[in-house]
DNA sequence: ATGGGGACAGTTTTT
DNA sequence: CTGTCCCCAT
């Protein structure tokens, strides 16, 4: 049925053992530091492996591999490795290539957790009443499905969204929790339907022989523990397994792992506590807390040697992350000395704060600022928020600065890409429903909401799937003149599309083709795929043919184009692939986009987004309280959400070579309103010594808002206890520039506490009335230009004392 | 069936 | 201030 046999493909594997047999030196060994090289011989047995930043953790986790096939413990396709993302895994396979001089092919098993639970559940799939062709989800099909089942249970999809309950699902899977596992608080969840629902969404996954991506973990965990058998096999196979990333686990990946490491306990993971920042989404830094008592005797190297950035920016990062509890503990140094102290300014407001980084970017590119000269490739911008980079954005079109995103939505999640895939799915398998409801009107077929229920309905009593549905209700006369036609040339269309796809290849159109064939291709030798592009006419026919991409030419709108060369790159990137199948699959797990770097840009991404990668330049701008650390974090995780944000601090300084900025401004305008900002708490905690303030240039004396702000806060802060202290104190007292009075303009710190109604000014926005208080925030109605605003007391001014206030 | 407008919400993101 | 979603009028 699944057509995989594995006993054959296990013994083929012995076959193919010889060249990677031969005992050889180890010249890789020669280029580690001593606890990279501890790090790599522990072969045997449970191993943590701390790897701070920059510290080679990479280098050391691919020579650990290279050094168990030389050394005769594993061949290739006996080692589990397992990453994150894509990325990671495609530099490992590349970096152990290298080390070898090329000499492994195939490492079948070194992927994401998600890819190779894919090849695994591909061979096992019956045993979670799958068939092994089941088609993976991404979450829009999710959301569709999940939005079904919201209105088929009564329920107002206003008041319980799908997406929140989309959450809630992931949320269960990530802990490894099928249906009947939901318990205690989470039982009410969702109206008390939480786990109803979500059992309803498995038996209608199951249905359509599909899953999402946690189904992909919880099904095999659920495997393994069901079926001994099944298990006992892969303890065996994997004779090694190594983790990178390990503080970013969930519970399920943490299960997975703990399951198939039970037999010979040879587990390495790699990671780091102080870069977990994932816990969003499902990560338990608690897995790499507990790995000495999980497995007993374990051996823990650290790796503390940092390679990337100076002296000064590692001792501000550590600095900040002492203020977390409960880690591990490491402490980086490196051997270099000197360098460049960790850069701290503040600004009037967000746009200023673009200004000034544009400019600060212009004069480091032109070597001007007494370095040598940094291109723009070189230097990023890190935010908290995709939001942030509007104004970056903004700035950098208007002085003509190239910049690059990244981190937006990505190539397969466009619009058109995904209608042009669910073509596809459809023609592979005419069954896909989801992919029939995505595109039955894409382009317009006249085909509206109550020509669809008919079909649902159709199908439904006939217990078919919906394009067998339509073409019953066609039979029927059961629609009405116009869309009928059309229905009947989209049918005919889908029926000629799976005709030659079947012809083409009727082996592969049943069992599941490419990426996921890796073990037989390291089997069988890696036999090149004859590539006749036949699948590339055929989908340029299907674009064609449905009038999808005639909807585009003739679509007006200025995105039609870019839609359109959007469709043209996706017929290129199907090159690659033997067949359509082969590149549905890869895309459902993939979903990457790699653009080649061309011109020199700066690069603009939020801080989780650059976890991993490194930039001679770093600015990290929005250091305030409530964007970072994010409201949002502390609001609904408390002391946890605190300091994983601080671990993202921690992350953005130490992403940085040679120079790190960080910044924040005096007023932000969020939502369209604006907003007074306390600096981070965070710029508190950074080690004095090893920062530096400046001055910003055209700002009298060190920064009207800020100095200002300063003193006013200072003693705000100190009445209302809200925060524990703004770094302005300590940035105010180190600061070496000159400084301006305590209470400039005539403020009095005192002026803290206004009526509702009482008439106050505000330096930028002039004269209003306070309307009432939101937090720690006053809410003044001003008179002029933009009504209710959210300002800090200390901003305000009772309005008879504002007479002199100069501007 | 379709598009315009009003209501509403509004981190971080991989697979 | 945006962008998205849904409802209602055409």
């Amino acid at each position: 049925m699944t057509g995989f046999d594995e006993d054959d493909a296990f013994e083929g594997a012995v076959s193919l053992s010889h060249q990677a047999m031969a005992a050889r030196p180890t010249p890789y060994l020669d280029g580690l530091n001593p606890s990279q090289r501890e790090a790599v011989e522990a072969l045997d047995g449970p191993v943590l492996m701390l790897a701070g930043a920059g510290t080679g953790k990479t280098k050391a986790l691919t020579c650990r591999i290279a050094h168990l096939m030389n050394t005769n413990r594993a061949r290739p396709n006996e080692i589990l490795s397992v990453t994150f993302t894509n990325k990671a895994a495609r530099e490992m396979k590349n970096r152990i290539g290298t080390l070898l001089g090329g000499a492994i092919e195939g490492m079948p098993w070194l992927g994401t957790f998600h890819s190779v639970c894919v090849k695994l559940l591909r061979r096992h799939a019956e045993l979670v009443g799958l068939k092994s062709s089941f088609t993976i989800l991404d979450t829009d099909d999710q959301i569709r499905l999940l939005k079904q089942l919201i209105v088929a249970a009564n329920m107002d999809e206003k008041r319980w969204p799908a997406r929140q309950l989309a959450g809630l699902i992931d949320g269960w899977k990530n802990k490894a929790l099928t249906p009947e596992k939901v318990s205690g608080g989470d039982t009410a969840a969702f109206d008390n339907r939480g786990s109803e629902l979500y059992a309803q969404y498995q038996a209608r996954l199951r249905a359509l022989n599909a899953v999402d991506f946690g189904d992909l973990l919880l099904h095999m965990v659920t495997i393994f523990q069901t079926h001994p058998d099944v298990l006992s096999q892969y303890q065996r196979w994997f004779k090694y397994i190594l983790v990178d990333e390990y503080q970013d686990t969930n519970v399920a990946q943490y299960m997975w792992l703990r399951l198939l490491a039970q037999g010979h306990r040879n587990i390495c993971c790699v990671g780091d506590d102080d870069q977990s920042i994932y816990g969003w989404r499902g990560a338990e830094v608690g897995n790499i807390l507990r790995f000495e008592r999980d497995f007993p005797g374990a051996k823990v190297v650290r790796l503390e040697q940092n390679y990337r950035s100076t002296e000064h920016i590692l001792a501000a990062a550590s600095g900040l992350i002492q203020g977390n509890e409960g880690r591990l503990g490491k402490t980086l140094w490196t051997a270099v000395e000197g360098g460049e102290k960790l850069r701290l300014i503040g600004h009037w407001d967000g746009e200023e704060e673009a200004r000034w980084i544009g400019e600060e970017i212009e004069a480091l590119s032109r070597g001007t600022r007494g370095m040598k000269p940094f291109d723009l490739n070189a230097q990023a911008i890190l935010v908290r928020a995709s939001h942030q980079m509007r104004a970056f954005e903004d700035r950098f079109l208007t002085i003509g600065m190239p910049y690059r995103v990244i981190g937006g939505p990505r190539f397969y999640e466009r619009l058109e890409i995904r209608d042009a895939m669910a073509y596809f799915r459809l023609a592979i398998t005419p069954e896909d429903d989801l992919a029939f409801e995505r595109v039955i009107n894409q382009p317009k077929r006249g085909l509206g909401n109550k020509a669809q229920q008919n079909i649902q309905i159709t199908a439904r009593e006939n217990g078919v799937c919906l394009l067998d549905g339509a073409r019953i209700l066609l039979q029927q006369g059961g629609i009405s003149g116009k869309g009928a036609g059309q229905l009947r040339q989209f049918v005919a269309n889908v029926d000629r599309w799976h005709d030659v796809i079947m012809d083409a290849s009727p082996a592969t159109a049943q069992s599941p083709a490419g990426d996921e064939d890796d073990l037989f291709e390291v089997l069988e030798d890696a036999v090149p795929p004859a590539h006749d592009h036949a699948h590339l006419r055929l989908a340029e026919e299907i674009l064609e043919d449905s009038g999808y991409v005639a909807m585009w030419q003739n679509d007006k709108t200025p995105e039609a184009p870019g839609r359109l060369e959007n469709l043209k790159e996706l017929i290129k990137a199907l090159e690659q692939f033997e067949n359509l199948q082969g590149f549905l699959e890869h895309v459902a797990l993939i979903m990457d986009n790699e653009s080649k770097e061309e011109d020199a840009k700066v690069t603009l991404m939020t801080l989780h987004g650059a976890k991993g990668l490194e930039f001679p330049v770093v600015f990290l701008p929005g250091w305030e309280d409530g964007l970072f650390p994010s409201q949002r974090s502390m609001d609904e995780s408390g002391l946890k959400g605190l300091e994983e944000e601080r671990r993202l601090g921690y992350v953005g300084i130490t992403r940085a070579e040679d120079v790190c900025y960080v910044s924040f401004a005096g007023n932000r305008r969020v939502y369209g309103q604006w907003q007074s900002q306390f600096p981070s708490r965070f710029i508190d905690e950074l080690p004095p010594s090893h920062v530096e303030v400046l001055t910003p240039p055209g700002l009298n004396g060190g920064g009207y808002g800020m100095q200002t702000l300063g003193s006013q806060i200072d003693d705000r802060v100190a009445k209302a206890d809200v925060y524990n202290s703004p770094g302005w104190r300590r940035l105010q007292s180190r600061g070496t520039q000159p400084q301006t009075p305590k209470t400039p303009n005539g403020i009095k710190p005192d002026t803290i506490e206004f009526d509702v109604g009482e008439r106050v000014f505000h330096k930028k926005f002039g004269y209003g009335h306070v309307a009432g208080q939101d937090g720690d925030k006053l809410v003044v109605d001003f008179e002029k230009g933009g009504g209710q605003k959210k300002l800090i007391a200390a901003y305000v001014v009772a309005a008879e004392e504002a007479g002199d206030v100069p501007f």
